[in-house]
DNA sequence: CACATGTGCAA
DNA sequence: TATTGCACATGTG
């Protein structure tokens, strides 16, 4: 069995989409500026599967013009797929010469899809006595797995999962391995566009395969089928035949399998590793090495096959790559470094390339704060009991100024022992001059906070820094520490498992593996700091990350620890109201309906809605082919059909109990009694902020019904009062003063309504006879322009007919004709630079802004106006945040700072300080930033957030 | 239990 | 075929 011949046919395409979306959200891209991600994800599982399994047979499989025959059959097929990106297009030559490089052979077959080619391929090497493993997330192929053939399925996260014929069995609920073509045939397969039987979903499949066990067979018996099911199905047989046949893999294609041709041999390491250093592949060059050179290509002759579930084993290689780390009881005493450092350690992890400590506990401690105050600029990262930093403990501190090298502070368990030993280190993090370091310094800053530790002292947060530098990516410090330092840290998850039922505590983590874990963590960090600041000063951003960013930082710490009040009895009462709407609502759909069903599922209310009760000819499907059952589609039904408002109707009161009324109160803290949503300052584009657990940024305003749920924010006690700050149409401002557009000028300095003010030019009537219809008509299009909005958008948003909306359109920059000229230099300007900016030089690149294709373009144009405004806003009410903050703690003010949403701020105030709240906020707001418009703050108050409005 | 999809809330 | 977000219920692997 071990010494079987083995063959490895790679799904290529499959692999290269996988790695290609994996890569999505930070794209590896080249000085030359070519995308690489496609050919990166491909190649490190393609080294992958040679490193884990030195395959001896091995071959990649392409695709080529597609399956002529299922075209043929069903001219649909695959019609739903999307245009393969241009980061694909562009990366399959290359792909194609690495492998004639590696010496690799690939197959290709005219008109026939790979499954096809390694299906026949797969066949003819079993009669050859081969095993043959398909590398393929694509479940497809389970219809192929026999005794000696398999499924080699990467999964995400590393690791890979064998499927053979018991796996299958468990996976399909089959007999018979061949039954997952009956299977997909039943179900269909949104993707392939496979139609499948209707109504037909994964229950229903594996029923009928555990009854009839195949097509033809259920076909032939619908007979015992009863209801909708019955009808449904006798009238769709020939569908189901021909989705059979367009889920088979064909085991025809004109290949043959000559096993010499298969065969693995030495790559053309010279050659490979030219393409790689090209391409920039840096880290892929030592891996390709790797797994090439002389020692790892001794033979290995048991396969790794898995029996269960899957196991992921890149430890073992870490540790294999780099050595052991070894344990000494004191530090080693021939390294100046830890000469002065070995007598307060008492455990030292070193590697070849790492030296971290941890410090014992008593009189080590404070020596070692004695050094730490000797630094000039620290790295520290919290390691803590959980995410919640108002319940998380600290379970140790991390701490590394030097490349490499670090220490560990373990925690006690015991809290007055924890306030103990964190008064040790207080006179380092209140230290003025020691600049702290950190990766998300505003989680750590809120735990310090629980134990009264205020963190003083300049601030460098490489989450933020990388944000500024480029915030389309992503900034855990996992991607960070592989994009810029090619290096892969130990993930949070091998330490302590996946969350939910068997996670650990960092505290049941065994000290070494702590420090190894904590202290890499601020290694990493610091030197990405260093990787940053030279980042920062190129982008000139550095101003923005000083003055706003940092410190910003500290006020969303202030903000979210204080919370806000909320009136849960009064959410209570508004839930027993919505439960009885909902039930009575719920009734009368049934009635309707003539049947029940669940309304909150849009595929079964699109198939009572337009199968069963058919209330549209043509009713439009989403890409995966459901019925859409959307707001706006709905709307235009009601009129004519009395359940369509009932529907529209339940869905609002269902959405407004599931996701504010009954949730909200759940969020609330119990500690404190009152509801932290947390900021997060690094995930929107253009910069604004963005709020979860719970998003308090999205609490209803527009229906009656909705708003109520305002009520429920309260002050703190019977001494506050709720006040609202608002910016007027600040967004409007920003644009029309970035376009020196005078007239939108004029209507602002004058305090014009200023969409009555729009309307009365556009429909060119005075100002005093402006119909409401013509204001918001006006208001449409004046929020439209900063969105780039279409005619088409204009005329689905309003009742304008298509015509009326480009006529209004083009009125409107006729009037307004210097507002056209701005945007269209925002657009050259991206397409000169790549990126644009906001008032205060926050960039947002924009890669598609020269693409070829428009409707990929035509998104970058609009980012292109529309980030620089958003984003201008965002800048603007960051400062008056800061100067509020720094004024309400430097007057010792009671009034505090609660929650940010996008143009407004709400505030507790302290009833005596009202007044002075009053002018200080507005002044604040409307000084923050100063242009040829005025900016106009409406604040208001009252005894909960809807009064305050 | 994790993820995708459809839907809908805000600025 | 309008920008930026987050969260819910459902359905699926």
């Amino acid at each position: 069995m071990s010494d079987q011949k083995r063959l490895f046919l790679v799904d290529a395409y499959a692999l290269i989409f996988r790695g290609y979306y994996a890569f999505i959200k930070n794209p590896r891209i080249n000085s030359k500026g070519e995308d690489t991600s496609a050919i990166m994800g491909f190649m490190n599982s393609l080294l992958d599967v040679i490193k884990r399994e030195r395959p001896d047979h091995l071959a990649v499989c392409f695709d080529k013009g597609g399956s002529a025959d299922r075209v043929e059959m069903f001219e649909a097929y695959k019609a739903n797929r999307d245009a393969t990106p241009d980061g694909i297009k562009t990366a399959i030559p290359y792909i194609y010469e690495i492998l004639k490089a590696m010496h690799i052979p690939i197959m290709v077959k005219e008109g026939y899809e790979a499954d096809d080619v390694i299906g026949t391929l797969a066949k003819k090497a079993e009669k050859e006595g081969y095993k043959t493993f398909m590398v393929t997330p694509d479940k497809d192929f389970a219809q192929l797995v026999s005794e000696n053939i398999f499924m080699y399925r990467p999964m995400f996260g590393g690791g890979y999962e064998t499927w053979g014929i018991p796996e299958v069995q468990k996976k399909f609920e089959v007999t018979d391995p061949l039954q997952v073509i009956d299977f997909l045939g039943m179900m269909g397969d949104a993707s392939d566009n496979i139609p499948g039987l209707p109504g037909v979903g994964e229950k229903t499949a594996k029923k009928f395969l555990a009854a009839y066990g195949s097509m033809e067979n259920l076909l032939a018996n619908t007979h015992e089928l009863k209801g909708k099911m019955k009808e449904k199905i006798e009238a769709n047989g020939e569908l189901g035949l021909l989705s059979k046949k367009l889920a088979t893999i064909m085991l025809d294609v004109p290949v043959d399998f000559n096993e010499k041709d298969f065969e693995m041999s030495e790559p053309d390491i010279p050659k490979v590793t030219e393409i790689f250093q090209d391409l920039e592949f840096r880290r892929l060059i030592d891996n390709f090495l790797k797994t090439f050179s002389a020692e790892a290509i001794a033979p290995k002759t048991e396969t790794s096959q898995k029996q269960d579930a899957p196991k992921t084993t890149p430890k073992e290689e870490k540790s294999a790559g780099e050595g052991q780390f070894s344990l000494f009881g004191a530090a080693p005493s021939d390294s100046a470094q830890t000469e002065t450092t070995s007598e307060y350690t008492r455990k030292t992890i070193e590697t070849t390339s790492h030296f971290y400590q941890s410090v014992a506990p008593g009189m080590a401690t404070t020596l070692f704060v004695k050094n730490l105050l000797n630094q000039t600029s620290v790295c520290f990262d919290t390691e803590t009991t959980g995410l919640n930093p108002l319940t998380a403990e600290l379970v140790g501190i991390a701490f590394s100024w030097e490349t490499g090298k670090g220490f560990y502070i373990p925690f006690p368990q015991e809290k007055e022992d924890a306030q103990n030993l964190i008064e040790l280190l207080r006179p380092f993090f209140e230290n003025e001059q020691i600049e702290k370091i950190g990766q998300n310094l505003k989680y750590d800053i809120k735990v310090l906070a629980k134990y009264n530790v205020d963190v003083k002292g300049k601030l460098f947060d490489t989450m933020l820094a990388h944000y500024l530098i480029n915030p389309d990516m992503r900034h855990n410090m996992d991607v960070l520490a592989e994009t810029y330092l090619n290096y892969t840290p130990v993930s949070i998850t091998e330490l302590i498992g996946k969350k939910g039922k068997n996670q650990l505590s960092m505290r049941d983590v065994p000290i070494e593996e702590q420090t190894e874990y904590a202290v890499e963590d601020a290694d990493i960090t610091l030197q990405l700091k260093e990787h940053f600041e030279k980042e920062l000063g190129e982008a000139n951003t550095q101003k923005l990350f000083d003055d706003i960013e940092v410190p910003l930082l500290r006020v969303l710490a202030a903000m979210e620890l204080e919370g806000i009040n909320l009136d849960k009895d009064f959410l209570n009462s508004l839930s027993k109201d919505l439960t009885k709407d909902i039930s009575n609502l719920k009734q009368e759909i049934y009635a309707a309906a003539g049947q029940e069903f669940n309304i909150a599922s849009p595929k079964q209310l699109g198939i009572v809605l337009f199968e069963n009760m058919k209330l549209v000819d043509k009713p439009k499907k989403t890409k995966t082919g459901q019925y859409k059952t959307g707001e706006d589609i709905l709307s235009y039904l009601a009129k004519d059909h009395e359940i369509i408002q009932k529907v529209l109707d339940y869905r609002g009161l269902a959405k407004l109990k599931s996701t504010y009324v009954d949730a909200l109160p759940l969020q609330v803290e119990p500690s404190t009694g009152r509801v932290h949503t947390d900021y997060m300052q690094t995930v929107a584009a253009t910069g604004r902020l963005s709020s979860n657990n719970p998003n308090l940024q999205n609490i209803p305003i527009r229906t009656e019904r909705g708003r109520q749920v305002r009520k429920a924010f309260v002050p703190r006690d019977e001494n506050y009062t709720l006040l609202a700050a608002d910016y007027s149409q600040i967004e409007l401002r920003i644009i029309a003063a970035l376009s020196k557009e005078e007239t939108m000028i004029e209507a602002f300095k004058n305090g014009e309504d200023i969409h009555a003010s729009t309307a009365s030019k556009v429909f060119g009537v005075p100002l005093e006879e402006v119909t409401r219809e013509q204001r918001s008509n006006a208001k449409t299009v004046n929020f439209g322009i900063i969105y780039g909005v279409s005619a088409f958008g204009l005329s689905n948003q309003t009742d304008l007919s298509r015509g009326e909306a480009k006529e209004l359109i083009d009125t409107y920059y006729e009037n307004y004709p210097k507002l056209r000229a701005y945007m269209s230099e925002q657009v050259d300007f991206a397409r000169d630079h790549g990126y644009v900016q906001t008032v205060l030089g926050r960039r947002r690149y924009l890669k598609d802004i020269n693409s070829r294709n428009a409707v990929v373009r035509g998104a970058a144009e609009r980012n292109a106006v529309n980030a620089p405004i958003q984003g201008s806003a965002a800048d603007i009410i960051k400062i008056a945040m800061i100067n509020i903050y720094n004024k309400l703690s430097h007057g010792n003010f009671k009034t505090k700072m609660l929650l940010q949403v996008h143009d407004e701020l709400v505030f507790d105030v302290y009833k005596p300080e009202l007044e002075d709240m009053k002018t200080l906020i507005k002044t604040e707001m409307e000084n923050a930033f100063v242009m040829d418009v005025p900016l106009d703050v409406e604040v208001d108050t009252g005894l909960n957030w809807l009064e305050a409005h």
